[in-house]
DNA sequence: TATGAATGAGCATTCATTCAT
DNA sequence: TATGAATGAATGCTCATTCAT
């Protein structure tokens, strides 16, 4: 019982190693320098062990783009909840979307911008009860909070989605082309939340 | 005379052919996918001839972007070009911004949302008298225009920039994750531009 | 275990396959021809599969360079080493040298006479303790002997780097053109080793 | 008639400056470097123009070892000629031989070390009355006097193909081996001719 | 004479993956 | 479970050369 119980928490940690060496690959070189060959050289096992544990190259993205999503849940769930306004635990959320954008980049790159969309199905991604689900949830309630609070009739759904694109915007934008001549990052990540979220205080528009 | 003609616009034409293939293979598998190789198959020629048309691949990456922003160009330097009140101005301009991503997504894609910044220098897309550089031009002036207008004293790069990030946003987020389960989308838009422009008449946010 | 020590021998006999398959290209078609798929074809295996048992190219090269020496070191070393005189046993191992070269002329070539210069370091081959290394310490003795015992005050490195020219001379010209019109053979080298040595009894030129 | 004349220099001067640019580039970047493409860059032509004054790259390569040997056809049977006895003017020669080598390494590479006999047929070079015919008979004529001179009895071939091997590894050596530690490389040149020279004198060896 | 267009063959190397053990 | 051996396919790019004009 035992050993087949240290059998499997080895096989646990060495996934969860193939994982991290993903990541750091990731991380360190850019997604161009992931390939199988690599991770196995950084997990110091042959590449073909890493067969024992992922199907392929894009089973691993997909887990990788799953723990990105739970350490993002982890970042926005808890993101200013002790703040006393409906409208600052919103802004709060959307800051640590943004924030977590650029303390993980290449997280953030393999999740939100590659284009895997071939190999990672959106359907499996977003069922219910995953993350991504209980993400969404909890920027719903923000969204549904502030809006209620701001006497703002819009709908929850739309606003959610228009200010995601927007956080995803400032993110995207700015690691994909990091040397456009930006303004100074802080600075223009306060402009898009603030014009973002005038919008909801805002009854008629001109 | 006439056959010196005709083989320009012959080299003209293949050359076109070629930018053609590219997108399109990129486009329809992705980055990863796009060789010279592959080129070549599409367009029924040697691989080496395209060496006589472009540099390298990064070459033809590059001529693919400047294709997409001359495009562009058009699109926003005239829209809505006669409305009666600079936000109106700028708002169309946005809108334009938006709509050339939709309907023109491929190019959209591999200009702005592909990861080319290893391979196509963002200087010399920017340089001076380029057709990029227009166009931050012509839209720096419609910032500046709705900025006086609504006596808002905001930093015109900065608003630029961010209302660019959100627009930005609405286009990539839904080209590249195009099975997620959407608002409509002409709602979706106008609601992402009602609240990024909103900012401009708000003198304070909370 | 035997079946462990079957696998070990097979890879070293494939290992030199390919070192044996390199050469033949060198020698029967000129640097220019050897390449990695040539000895992959001779083997009769895939390129890739040589990368399992040299680093790239220039290993092959470079192993191809250490194995020749070997095989000269065993032949010079042992050359004339009962000979009475100290003059007869240093113009012994320069008679092996010249006879290595014309008896393994493939080898000969690659070593010495290929300008592989640019992928071969000569640091790497003249490392301390190396086979380089002990080939040249033997000379030294030869030589420093010789000098000794014909009360030539000469420096030894001076006479030694000058005799080994001298014979490398006759080889790599004998074979680099073989149709050009020499004298028999034998005659040549001995005319060569004659005057060589002969310097070492002179006390004053002219 | 002067339109043909014209014409004529004209094809000559390319062909020509063909040569030169091929030496050019040798000389620059080495044998590996050197190819119609680049010749063609250097002489701002087509590379379809190379071939309507030489057949092919060999071509090029085959009058580039005839202009070689003319050149040190000059060097060889000026040098030292006013000297006062045989064996200085023999020596002279030698000397030049191997100064030639050094100062036109690439010159000297691919006449006499590249293996270019696949290319370049020793018959047609050695061809009666041409230049390697004259240089030959100039050595021939110093060794001779030498001989004479030191009532040395030796074969005049024998002993002019052993000095110039000896010349030759010395030049193909330092030359094929830069990064090997040579001594200083004057006192090596001079050690190699002494020890050559001096058989001359030595009427029995031991 | 000179060229632009085009090509087929070749290069070293890397990749994800399979298979027998 | 883990591996070593092996592979087929692919990569960007350069080459010498041909051909029609």
């Amino acid at each position: 019982m035992s050993i087949i119980e240290r059998k499997k928490r080895h096989k646990e940690s060495l996934r969860q190693e193939i994982l991290d060496a993903a990541r750091e690959i990731l991380l360190a070189e850019g997604y161009a320098c992931l390939s199988m060959r690599r991770i196995a050289e950084r997990i110091e096992y042959s590449p073909t062990t890493i067969y024992h544990y992922f199907n392929n190259k894009d089973d691993i993205l997909y887990h990788l783009c799953v723990e990105t999503l739970e350490r993002q849940y982890e970042a926005l769930s808890t993101a200013g909840a002790d703040l006393p306004s409906p409208y600052l635990r919103l802004r709060a959320a959307l800051r640590a979307y943004v924030d977590f954008g650029f303390s993980e980049p290449d997280r953030y790159k393999i999740t939100f911008m590659a284009d895997l969309s071939r190999y990672v199905s959106t359907a499996s991604i977003l069922e219910q009860g995953g993350v991504a689900d209980r993400l969404i949830t909890v920027m719903y309630q923000r969204v549904h909070e502030a809006l209620v609070a701001a006497e703002c009739n819009r709908d929850v759904k739309s606003v959610f989605q228009a200010l995601w694109a927007h956080c995803h915007g400032l993110v995207s934008l700015l690691l994909g082309h990091p040397d456009f001549p930006w303004t100074e990052r802080e600075n223009l990540i306060e402009t898009g939340l603030d014009l973002s979220l005038a919008g909801l205080f805002v009854k008629e528009t001109e």
